[in-house]
RNA sequence: GUGCCCGUAGCUCAACUGGAUAGAGCAACGGCCUUCUAAGCCGUAGGUUACAGGUUCGAGUCCUGUCGGGCGCGCCA
């Protein structure tokens, strides 16, 4: 309808060019708007406001001329010139109503570009460090990300969605020697688990079990142990922990913890995101970088092309030759590589894998590592415009009135897996998805709890009951629906029919704008209007008192209305109950 | 100190990416169930879009500054 609009509205500029009107060089973007208010008909533009500059003459004397040059059109039924320039069209009621054979054609399909129209995407997203289970602050990420995929795919992308697991580096050592000393209290042994290290219970079980299944043939003594650590700080301490671990217990021996561990905590999360309703194409192995010798090769090749020199004993990549503030290390004095050399690694083999966008959701504190990653790829001579890092604000958490601190270190956080049970996986994924991906966000947890019911998605789920129970009442009635089509569809030209019939066509255009917007947020306001507009509708209609004709055109705008929220609702990765 | 993000009704958030009279949900107040599910509907009230300038036909949206909040600025990940 919007292409149809576009072409006639062409054709006229075209004219005005000729008539010289317009200079034929300039060049027009031809927008139509849906009108928010009903006097201003169906679709408006303001092209006539944009050409007063470059034609030289006030807006409304053009949107006469942009008017008169219009070839006539069975679909448009009157044009008028309002504000300071808006055009605004009406269109024949016949278009309003087609939309509702559409839709029942298409099905489940309706509003969904075709599979294959659009790019290849990754989507990377949560990537949490599997250090310990996954928290609210990773359920924004979890939600949004795979919303987000839904969402492109919709719009005719091919989606593949990629965890990336950082399972290589300190973080991972910390957490294999927490799991060890556990192991050593379950054994008996008088030492105390750092405060620095996991404290979670999760680390206490691991100990334990690994206490039963080996003994204790890992075991050394405490006096071992604080000899070790010595009088250094913390973090210093943890390390020559650590190094004790690996020195003693070989790295067959450090590895029976560290990857019962890493395996562990992987497959909860795994499990965790399934009950969510997050599944991913690709786990991706950071250590796999490093033992396929990619971590190597990059640095090498940046080597080669002068981007990395040394300093220090490190080695430093250039990347302020690419815009960002400072060089940054690659690798240590130490000789150990840094994160950021195995995600430049990543990042250029994402790229290499072929795909159109790489799309990364980050939490925002990582937003100043941006510019170093973009650089990395540049420095490569891969195209960096190919990767659009998408932040998302971290939820601030609020309980009785005060802020949830959150530390996975500390285990003091409340886990995915809680909310999920206290409220349930839709409700929190639509919650989740009702915000924009960069706005900060208070989340109550008393309040989520208590008023769960007070969660929209309920009020949309709803809306998609009753018009289920509509149904059944039908076929109790021993009513037959057959969709009714064309002109029998003319008698829904009641205000609130008019008003979904609008709302219904305009989902397509949703999908497409929150797609290329990365606002699958969008979505959900959009389900929760097309809802509002149906209870007002059942409220004012008693549909199945109507007369046989009527009814049957009301019962097939019912069928589309409940189609259009399936379809946006699997879009949210949110069930449409037949029932509540 | 410096860079990025944010500031919209009492609260939580929208606003079709620069458009017409800034909209919803909670909370408050008043109505609607012997009638397809009241997890619903109808109505009332609530605003100097943090503040001050600027750009233009037109600004919540863009530019500058100020104030307030969050987050970065490691040979951590």
């Amino acid at each position: 309808m919007k292409d149809q609009l576009h072409s006639l509205f062409s054709q006229a500029i075209e004219q005005l060019k000729a008539d010289q009107v317009i200079p034929s060089d300039h060049q027009i973007t031809l927008m139509f708007e849906r009108t928010r208010q009903r006097e201003h008909g169906d679709f408006a533009t303001n092209v006539a406001m944009t050409l007063a500059k470059p034609a030289r003459r006030n807006p409304r004397e053009l949107a006469e001329l942009v008017v008169a040059a219009l070839p006539a059109d069975d679909l448009i039924t009157k044009v008028e010139i309002a504000g300071p320039g808006f055009i605004n069209v009406f269109l024949d009621t016949s278009a309003r109503y087609a939309v509702v054979s559409n839709v029942l054609a298409a099905g489940d399909q309706y509003g969904l570009a075709p599979a294959g129209s659009g790019q290849k995407v990754m989507v990377e997203f949560v990537s949490a460090n599997p250090t310990g289970p996954l928290h609210v602050g990773h359920g924004r990420g979890a939600a949004y990300g795979d919303a987000l995929a839904r969402v492109l795919s919709a719009a005719g992308h091919a989606v593949e969605r990629e965890y990336y697991v950082n399972d290589a580096g300190r973080q991972m050592d910390i957490l294999g020697v927490s799991v060890w000393i556990r192991y050593l209290q379950a054994n008996g042994i008088d030492t105390t688990l750092p405060e620095n290290a996991y404290q979670g219970d999760y680390v206490v079980e691991m100990g334990n079990q690994l206490a039963a299944e080996h003994g204790d043939a890992y075991v050394v003594s405490a006096e071992d142990i604080t000899q070790a650590r010595g009088e250094l700080e913390l973090e210093a301490a943890l390390d020559a922990v650590i190094a004790l671990a690996k020195s003693r217990l070989g790295e067959a021996g450090f590895g029976v913890f560290f990857e019962l561990a890493l395996n562990t905590i992987l497959d909860d999360i795994r499990q965790d995101l399934g009950e969510f309703g997050v599944h991913y194409d690709t786990w991706f192995s950071e250590r796999s970088l490093y033992t396929d010798g990619k971590v190597d090769a990059v640095v090498k090749k940046l080597q080669a092309s002068g981007d990395i020199y040394e300093k220090g004993g490190a080695l430093w990549f250039k990347t302020t030759a690419y815009g960002d503030e400072k060089d940054r290390v690659v690798v240590r004095e130490n000789g150990q590589p840094t994160y950021f050399a195995s995600d430049i690694a990543y990042h250029a083999d994402k790229l290499e894998r072929g795909f159109d966008l790489a799309i990364n959701v980050w939490g925002s504190d990582h937003h100043g590592y941006i510019p170093r990653v973009v650089a990395a790829l540049q420095a490569l001579g891969l195209d960096s415009e190919k990767l659009k890092v998408l932040l998302v604000q971290f939820a601030v958490l609020w309980r009785n009135g005060e802020k949830v601190p959150m530390s996975t270190r500390k285990g003091e956080f409340v886990t995915l897996r809680d909310l999920r049970d206290e409220i349930g996986s839709d409700a929190a994924r639509f919650f989740y998805a009702q915000r924009k991906s960069e706005q900060h966000m208070d989340f109550d947890l008393d309040l989520a709890k208590s008023h769960s019911n007070e969660n929209p998605m309920y009020y949309v789920q709803y809306a998609h009951a009753r018009i289920c129970r509509i149904f059944d009442n039908a076929a109790e009635r021993d009513i037959q629906f057959k969709a009714a089509e064309g002109e029998q569809l003319a008698v829904l030209d009641g205000e609130h029919e008019i008003a979904l019939l609008t709302l219904l066509a305009r989902f397509p255009e949703l999908i497409q704008s929150a797609a290329a917007n990365y606002e699958p947020h969008q979505v959900s306001y959009y389900l929760r209007d097309v809802a509002t507009a149906f209870h007002a509708y059942y409220n004012a209609s008693k549909i199945l008192d109507a007369e046989p004709e009527a009814r049957q055109a009301m019962l097939t705008l019912c069928a589309a209305t409940r189609q259009v929220l399936r379809n946006g609702l699997s879009v949210l990765g949110v069930g449409a109950p037949e029932s509540m």
